[in-house]
RNA sequence: CGGGCCGUGGCGCAGCUUGGUAGCGCGCUUGACUGGGGGUCAAGAGGUCGCGAGUUCGAAUCUCGCCGGCCCGACCA
């Protein structure tokens, strides 16, 4: 490619509205370009880069015997309803009717097409199975934001397993997952491997690849001494045991007027430290009013509450509805001698001694004893796991901070086969749901992911493997026959060679060119002027070192050559 | 969906308070000089000031409505 005729439209100021730099790079340097909130144009040098990612991954997938399909975009509301799902998901899902009235999704992910496409397997001698596409998903998420990291229609890759028993699910899960370690490390980075929330996908396990990165919205619990690693979602922590006080026989009121937080409480005189005091939530689940009840210093996870429940809808109740439930308004709540559902957190077991609402305004009591005292009707693990707190493995230190998400793999279990009937007969002749699996990697979002791990004050730095061009020849006076003819015998030589290769013919001044290589972030630079041939070299230029070596000229072509078939994975 | 900010040539911005000629930098075109890290000079092209109503002799500027974008939060199979 002749960057003269190339369409690389470089900006030399960030956007205005880019705030991630993965955003902000990616637009400057001429890769992709908004249409609109959440929907992106990728432009020759971003889809140079996505095709690069999609050939990684298609052949990791085909390395694990997978094999390639492409379904429609279309669905009909039918199969949607078959799982569950048409009502199930909510505004996220782009509808519409077609012109005969009928309903009609985008999808926003196949496991309902694949499941209603594998019906047709007969045999357990058929099995496993894994299918995969690479297919727009279209996602109306109720905030896109940081460019080509969260968007409403993008590219993922999704597979699907299917196999006659759960131990077949494990096979098929494990490899998976070791394909996409190799998938992650091609494309340039050591993705964290986490322990996940499932949510609405269903199934009972499942695992996150997560990139760390300010520029990430997930956080997650991960240990250095031993591996663990958790989405704060489902991450656990092994908390030091608190020996209380014997403390009360049995609880006592106290004023406490104008005190409405745990931090008021806190610095009230004869009031108690966070983690002595029991934090009360009312929530809806479903439609009950239940308690829930946490240390003071502790903060609520809604996702493990969601997933422990089983509800269909958890939110906390209006300040009415607290009235109406308890008496009192939030901020002097409690769960003493109270009668409704009460689920408490795991690190309230044993507690003695504990501070809590009175349910009556500006009344609080001391002196509780969560076993005497409180009626808890389910323990579960509520608590959001904290920076600093002990591995529930190791009891290091776990370390909390944000990533991206840059793949997903469930275990689903039978939820879609049952649902929409893909049974096979197994060795005794009798029909069995096939187990399943579904596997994404959104291909944009790691495009965005490589530049959030790959850049420096210049711009981005591709890793080979998925660099739009490998390197780039800079011409670096074209008007010089001399230069130019040495250029025009590199590229071909290059190309020859089957690099991917860029020669920057254009009539700019060379500083222009060199700030437009850095920016683009090609791998390579090979700069063949007038100074270098005087003396029979150009300069072999390494964009993530920034050190350049001469090279004869005579044998660049074959040095580059070599030094890229090298360094490609 | 709640809160905040913002829409003026391709990009970044000023002008709006106090209504009256649309302006600056970069980029783009042509020419000259230049040529190893975003050059200099000269001459140009390019704008329904997000859209629609209203007020006014006159609206980028004031009023109302709508649309769009970004950020924070809620949400996110």
């Amino acid at each position: 490619m002749r960057w003269s005729h190339a369409f690389i439209p470089t900006l030399r100021d960030d956007p205005a509205d880019a705030e991630a730099i993965s955003h902000k790079l990616l637009l400057r340097g001429g890769f992709a370009r908004q249409l609109m909130a959440g929907v992106y144009s990728l432009l020759p040098l971003g889809q140079r880069v996505r095709l690069k990612i999609i050939d990684i991954v298609r052949r990791e997938m085909n390395e694990i015997g997978a094999q390639e399909f492409l379904l429609p975009s279309m669905h009909p509301r039918e199969v949607w309803e078959q799982s569950g799902r048409w009502n199930a998901v909510g505004p996220e899902m782009f509808r519409f009717q077609d012109r005969r009235g009928a309903d009609v999704a985008l999808g926003m992910t196949h496991e309902e097409i694949f499941t209603h496409v594998a019906t047709e397997m007969r045999s357990y001698k058929q099995l496993p199975q894994v299918f995969y596409q690479f297919q727009a998903k279209f996602r109306d998420e109720a905030r896109p934001k940081s460019g080509l990291l969260r968007v409403r229609e993008f590219t993922m890759k999704d597979s699907y397993s299917f196999d006659i028993d759960e131990k077949g699910l494990d096979a098929s899960f494990d490899r998976h997952f070791e394909a996409y370690r190799k998938i992650f490390r091609r494309i340039g980075f050591e993705a964290i491997a986490v322990e996940a929330s499932s949510g609405m996908m269903g199934g009972n396990q499942s695992i996150e690849f997560m990139l760390a990165s300010d520029a990430g919205e997930d956080w997650i619990a991960s240990c250095e001494g031993c591996g663990y690693a958790g989405n704060v979602e489902k991450a656990t922590s092994k908390l030091p045991t608190v020996e209380d006080e014997p403390g009360l026989a049995a609880p006592e009121k106290f004023p406490t007027p104008g005190v409405r937080t745990i931090e008021d409480l806190e610095n009230f005189e004869g009031g108690a430290p966070g983690i002595n005091q029991i934090k009360t939530l009312v929530y809806r689940v479903d439609d009950k009013d239940v308690l829930l009840l946490l240390r003071g210093c502790d903060t609520l996870s809604e996702q493990k509450l969601l997933d422990s429940v089983e509800a269909e809808e958890i939110r906390p109740a209006t300040a009415d509805e607290i009235r109406a439930a308890l008496g009192a308004s939030p901020g002097s709540l409690g769960a003493v001698g109270v009668d409704l559902f009460v689920i408490a957190d795991e690190a309230l077991q044993g507690r003695r001694n504990m501070t809590t609402g009175a349910n009556e305004d500006d009344h609080h009591l001391r002196g509780v004893d969560t076993a005497r005292d409180i009626d808890v009707k389910a323990w579960l693990d509520l608590r959001e796991v904290q920076d600093g707190e002990p591995c529930p493995m190791c009891e290091k230190a776990l370390a909390v901070f944000k990533t991206i998400e840059v793949g997903h793999i469930f275990k689903l279990g039978t939820k879609y086969s049952e649902a929409m009937d893909a049974k096979v007969l197994d060795e005794n002749g009798k029909a069995r749901p096939v187990v399943m699996g579904s596997y994404g990697i959104g291909i944009e979002r790691n495009l965005a992911a490589i530049v959030e791990a790959h850049h420096d004050d210049s711009g981005i730095v591709w890793p080979l493997n998925v660099a739009p061009f490998e390197v780039v020849v800079t011409v670096v006076k074209p008007k010089d026959v001399a230069c130019a003819e040495a250029g025009e015998r590199l590229y071909d030589a290059l190309q020859q060679g089957g690099i991917d290769v860029l020669i920057d013919d254009r009539d700019e001044r060379p500083g222009v060119k060199f700030k437009d290589a850095d920016l683009v972030g090609i791998p390579y630079r090979l700069t063949v002027g007038p100074k270098g041939l005087a003396d029979g070299v150009v300069e072999l230029r390494t964009r993530r070192t920034g050190e350049s070596r001469d090279l004869a000229i005579d044998r660049a072509a074959e040095t580059v050559i070599e030094a890229v078939l090298d360094e490609r994975r």
